[in-house]
DNA sequence: AAGAGCCCCAACCGCCGTAAT
DNA sequence: GATTACGGCGGTTGGGGCTCT
């Protein structure tokens, strides 16, 4: 990669500092807050004439008085063309609840299973719509299980609510899932429940997204309805012949190894 | 009609792993 | 090996819009 339009005028390409790279942004005379059509239009002609290849020079080839960091956002979370707008189909929220469930607040994760929608989405939708959703049902949404189920002895003692506030939810944090200290860690996850369960690693790398629509459709019920285990406490995993759903999936993956779920459904720790 | 409260979501913040020097 | 920036991630927030009273 020589001369690159993104070393910027100036620039020695091996940085003028020595040691160490030059900071992302000089936060003087950067601009914070809701992005005008102007500065949106700036972004994607440049994008989409340039690409990006070092979004820290971004914002001063596009024009932009902003920071590397908000125009990677502003792109990947509402410009990129191929981003899907709108509500989520039933079937892309039965997809992120099954998901969650699996992979905890790995939004990332999430939203790489759903093409067009992206992790804030993802985590938008969550903690307004789909958490309400299954609170209202009686699940619980960090656990997947039901509220009144807590209280059994498989359930770990500090899980035991029946009438939990959303914000008694919220600092309980991932109690009888992915601890909450994992979500930052894919690598470290993957070493525990990624590692052994072809599935999860495969979640945890970014390998092509799985056959959604076979995933479903082999966990489904009659109707079709897999949400239905879902939001009964149960994951698809947790069905009559639900190992054949998820050999289903290794072979569809040509992936072999020994399988993760714990007894409860979960990964293991 | 108007004020209060709630909801939603775009954007920011801070942290981390990795890469560059 | 130490230091520093980059890119990415998840958590949080602020404000506009909506609903309720």
């Amino acid at each position: 990669m020589q001369d690159v339009w993104w070393m910027g005028e100036g620039s020695s390409g091996a940085f003028d500092e020595g040691m160490g790279r030059r900071p992302c942004c000089d936060k003087l005379g950067v601009k914070k807050g809701p992005w005008s059509a102007e500065e949106d239009n700036k972004l994607i002609n440049f994008i989409l004439a340039n690409g990006h290849c070092c979004w820290r020079a971004v914002p001063k080839l596009a024009g932009l008085l902003r920071c590397g960091k908000s125009c990677r956002l502003r792109w990947t979370n509402y410009l990129r063309p191929d981003l899907k707008r709108g509500l989520l189909s039933e079937e892309e929220e039965r997809l992120v609840i099954d998901f969650h469930a699996r992979l905890g607040n790995r939004w990332s994760k999430i939203a790489a299973m759903l093409p067009g929608r992206t992790d804030n989405e993802i985590k938008n939708l969550w903690n307004t719509h789909i958490k309400k959703k299954l609170l209202k049902m009686g699940i619980d949404p960090v656990t997947h299980r039901p509220l009144h189920r807590q209280a059994s002895p498989e359930a770990s003692p500090s899980t035991v609510t029946t009438d939990k506030s959303d914000d008694q939810l919220q600092s309980q944090g991932n109690e009888g899932q992915i601890p909450s200290s994992d979500n930052r860690r894919p690598a470290e996850a993957s070493s525990i429940d990624g590692g052994t369960d072809p599935l999860m690693s495969c979640l945890w790398e970014d390998s092509t997204p799985v056959l959604l629509d076979e995933l479903w459709q082999l966990s489904s019920d009659d109707d079709g309805n897999n949400y239905g285990s879902v939001i009964a406490g149960r994951m698809p995993w947790e069905e009559e012949g639900s190992s054949e759903w998820l050999l289903d999936i290794q072979d569809l993956e040509n992936l072999d190894g020994e399988r993760s779920i714990s007894a409860q459904g979960y990964p293991r720790r």
